[in-house]
DNA sequence: AGCACGCCGACT
DNA sequence: GTCGGCGTGCTC
């Protein structure tokens, strides 16, 4: 630990540099790399993060730090190298990238809050005031003392600074400075011990000996236990700690936040594939930074062989970060984890509350637990010493965050498997194309496991196509008599069917039967689904809803037609197939309540419905082993997006979902229905081979110079004014454009393409545009938008926003 | 982000 | 003539 004079900051802003602080010797011996501080910034005070201690000012006037927020650093300095890696690369403010790495609820800063003074009243009640002070003093009789910002939004008036501003030199109002809490706190617990000499003597009444005698028995204890010895221990502490007779200390304790216990699980024994690969990995790990593509079938045993690897590494006295997709974390892998690995597994992931999150990020920073488990965000998780990073199901989209830094925590994984120069093992049973490519380039290398580790073959799939279909009636049209018979047949043997399809709600296309034009959502640009539980249309993407009587917008006819058909229709069409059959449905909209995916998993394991209908999120990862049939009513419905990565996504998800059927001891079986029975995507996955579907789309991607043989950054402008959002866009590729020019001189390669409207023109009433960029080097791609997002004319434009998306998964 | 400074139009 | 709009630039 270094007392060094000043510090470099990163502070909570939309800013890319860093500044410099100086530390007041109060502060000295405390404030570290990786603590929150509190700064003064202009004319307030703004949470930054120090990431280093030096010993100059460089030449800046130093202002003094306020405070440090923190008793220890929130993350390892080993990470800020990752951090100002992540902000260079995906072009995001660093203080920024830190605050998203970081448990959320974690900011103070300074707020202006506003009251009324006596002053201000009387002339309000005299009616002495101008318009726009009139507002302010309405609204501060009503709320009181309110902060500026709220007042601004309240009033409708973003230009209220300068009234208030105003309003307070003629002595109407008064405006003051609060610090905002942090949002998320650890719990704290008062520990009680006896103290050897007492300063003076009080008299002892009953309970008070009682206390001191049950203090006598253990060294320490905390309030809450006496209290359940001593009921009304709180109260008769603190005269005996007044008197000196007892100490107290206040201390962090820890929640539980895993829920119900695991038992231990006995390890299996490896087959002889999974040994090489675990004694591969386990030799390699002291060599230092290496990429593993580990590529598993289905059922093969690629979590016994984590589990190995992360044995090993706690071995070697090292810690194991392992992300997992979320949806994961409510199944299968944490449990197996626990019971394998008991109290050295910390959990992260999003259903934890804030205080919890905090709980189980000391415990990573302490090193109580070593074994790190979690979705995305926890490729950030602060553990000291990994000694290996593991990504399971690393073709998974949810590791791409979608909203703020728009980072891939897999590709972080091995950014920072590199940093902490160790072994990233990622694993998948239908790798994306991306990193199977690393391993045909001999960036990543390649690990198979090719037997199940039951032997059991791979279910059967039939292909049945729709085409075929198109002069069947009633629901013949959309549940084949194939699929049908096979259901029939499944519920005869006493085994449970799941069928799936890719889209939520029971009409997804309704249309006016009087002028054609279909519903559409108020707010964005895309048509409404009908819901017949809750009888209303909803938007899918901003969750708007009109009852389901609505009429027309358009020519107020009352005759709305319910086209397309999703989850919910083709539950409604299982209950008439098969009246005899319990029917669950799993989807968004049956699961979006708390418990509610919890429930449905356990109606599943404990067979009490038969027949499942569900979207993607039956794909992922769980293990139900009386599912012997899976139907896929609609394999191409993921085909048609207007996006490169269109077949890869539909390979993988019909691989998976395939993948469900016939996990117990029975065998299990796929139909599949489908309009584009010939297309790659659909018979490679018939096959299960991912290999024949690398091959077929490889040739692609290099034709059209998609990753990855090439790398693209999309810029998304949106705003609510429609023009101008297009004239920033039209700017902005401009701007691009010449820039472009003036680069080739230097021999590299950028397409521009657009600016184009997004696929979706309209979200939330806000406008979009976008602009795809396509380069063979990252870095000019980079160095390009820097000089955009940079740019002044580019970034005050008020309104419209610029999101820089580096490696967009997606492209709507 | 938020705040001050500074330069042009409609008002006491 | 000034009040107040928001474009521009800066914050260690």
């Amino acid at each position: 630990m270094n007392n060094l004079p000043y510090a470099e900051v990163a502070v909570l802003l939309p800013l890319y540099n860093t500044f410099v602080y100086r530390v007041p010797d109060h502060f000295a011996a405390t404030a570290e790399p990786g603590m929150r501080v509190l700064v003064p910034f202009g004319k307030r005070r703004v949470t930054g993060y120090i990431l280093k201690r030096q010993d100059t000012d460089q030449g800046f006037n130093a202002k003094a730090i306020s405070d440090v927020l923190d008793d220890l650093p929130l993350f390892p300095e080993s990470m800020i190298d990752l951090f100002k890696w992540v902000s260079g690369y995906y072009i995001h403010p660093l203080g920024d990238v830190i605050k998203t790495a970081l448990p959320a609820g974690l900011n103070r800063y300074d707020v202006t809050m506003v009251s009324a003074v006596e002053k201000g009243l009387d002339l309000y009640g005299q009616g002495r005031l101008t318009p726009g002070e009139n507002q302010v003093m309405a609204e501060l009789t009503v709320s009181g003392k309110i902060s500026l910002k709220h007042l601004a939004k309240k009033l409708g008036n973003p230009g209220i600074n300068s009234l208030a501003a105003k309003m307070e030199e003629k002595g109407l109002i008064l405006r003051s400075s609060t610090l905002t809490q942090d949002r998320a706190r650890l719990k704290k617990e008062k520990f009680l011990s006896l103290a050897d000499n007492p300063e003076e003597s009080i008299r002892m009444s009953k309970k008070r000996l009682q206390i001191l005698d049950t203090l006598k028995q253990q060294p320490e204890m905390s309030l809450t236990s006496l209290k359940k010895v001593v009921p009304s221990a709180r109260r008769l502490v603190k005269p005996l700690e007044a008197a000196g007779y007892i100490r107290s200390v206040e201390r962090e304790v820890f929640e539980d936040p895993l829920g119900d216990p695991v038992d231990p699980d006995i390890p299996p024994e490896l087959t002889s594939e999974q040994e090489g690969i675990v004694n591969r990995l386990t030799s390699d790990m002291d060599k230092g930074f290496e990429r593993y593509l580990l590529f598993g079938v289905t059922g093969s045993g690629k979590t016994e062989v984590y589990m190995r690897i992360v044995r090993q590494a706690l071995e070697k006295e090292k810690a194991a970060l392992i992300l997992v997709p979320e949806i994961s974390l409510i199944s299968q892998t944490e449990r197996r984890f626990r019971a394998r690995f008991g109290n050295n597994v910390a959990v992260l992931h999003s259903a934890l509350t804030s205080t919890e999150f905090l709980d189980q990020w000391r415990k990573i920073l302490k090193k109580e637990a070593k074994v790190v488990i979690g979705a995305r965000s926890s490729i950030f998780a602060p553990v000291p010493d990994p000694g290996v990073i593991i990504v399971d199901e690393e073709h998974d989209t949810s590791y791409k965050q979608e909203t703020g830094l728009r980072y891939n925590a897999r590709d972080l994984a091995v950014v920072r498997a590199k940093m902490d120069n160790i072994p990233v093992l990622m694993g998948s049973a239908t790798p994306s194309v991306q990193s199977y490519h690393n391993t045909r380039t001999g960036k990543f290398v390649e690990l198979e496991l090719k037997n199940r580790v039951n032997r059991k073959p791979l279910p059967e799939i039939t292909l049945v196509d729709l085409k075929k279909l198109k002069d069947a009636n009633g629901i013949d049209r959309i549940i084949s008599p194939t699929l049908s018979t096979a259901v029939r047949k499944c519920l005869d043997r006493g085994e449970q069917a799941l069928i799936f399809l890719n889209r939520r709600g029971f009409s997804t296309f309704p249309i006016c039967g009087s002028c054609g034009s279909s519903l559409k959502c108020r707010y964005c640009d895309i048509t409404m689904t009908f819901h017949k539980n809750e009888s209303e249309y909803r938007c899918h993407i901003c969750g708007f809803s009109y009852t389901g009587k609505v009429a027309c917008p358009d020519c107020g006819s009352k005759s709305i037609k319910p086209l397309g058909f999703g989850t919910e229709k083709i539950e409604n069409m299982l209950f008439t197939l098969f009246p005899d059959a319990r029917i669950a449905r799993m989807d968004q909209d049956t699961t979006s309540r708390k418990g509610g995916m919890v429930k449905l998993l356990k109606m599943i394991k404990n067979r009490t419905v038969d027949i499942v209908v569900g979207t993607q999120m039956l794909a992922k990862g769980h293990d139900f082993p009386s599912i012997t049939l899976v139907g896929i009513v609609c394999a191409d419905l993921s085909l048609n997006f207007p996006d490169f990565r269109a077949s890869e996504r539909t390979f993988q998800l019909l691989a998976q979902v395939a993948g469900r059927a016939g996990r117990g001891d029975m065998k299990g079986s796929v139909v599949m229905q489908t309009y584009n029975q010939d297309h790659f995507s659909i018979t490679s996955s018939r096959k299960q081979d991912f290999t024949e579907f690398y091959l077929n789309e490889i040739p692609f991607r290099k034709a059209l110079l998609y990753p990855p043989y090439s790398r693209i950054i999309q810029l998304k402008i949106s705003g609510r004014e429609k023009e101008k959002v297009r004239l920033t866009a039209e700017t902005a590729g401009r701007f691009l454009q010449t820039g472009i020019e003036k680069m080739e001189h230097a021999g590299n390669t950028i397409q521009v393409l657009g600016p184009v409207e997004a696929g979706i023109p309209k979200i939330a009433s806000r406008f979009r545009w976008q602009i795809l960029l396509k380069g063979s080097s990252a870095s000019s791609l980079n160095r390009l938008v820097r000089e955009l997002i940079l740019d002044k004319e580019i970034k005050n434009r008020k309104g419209v926003s610029i999101a820089v998306d580096v490696d967009p998964y997606h492209m709507l």
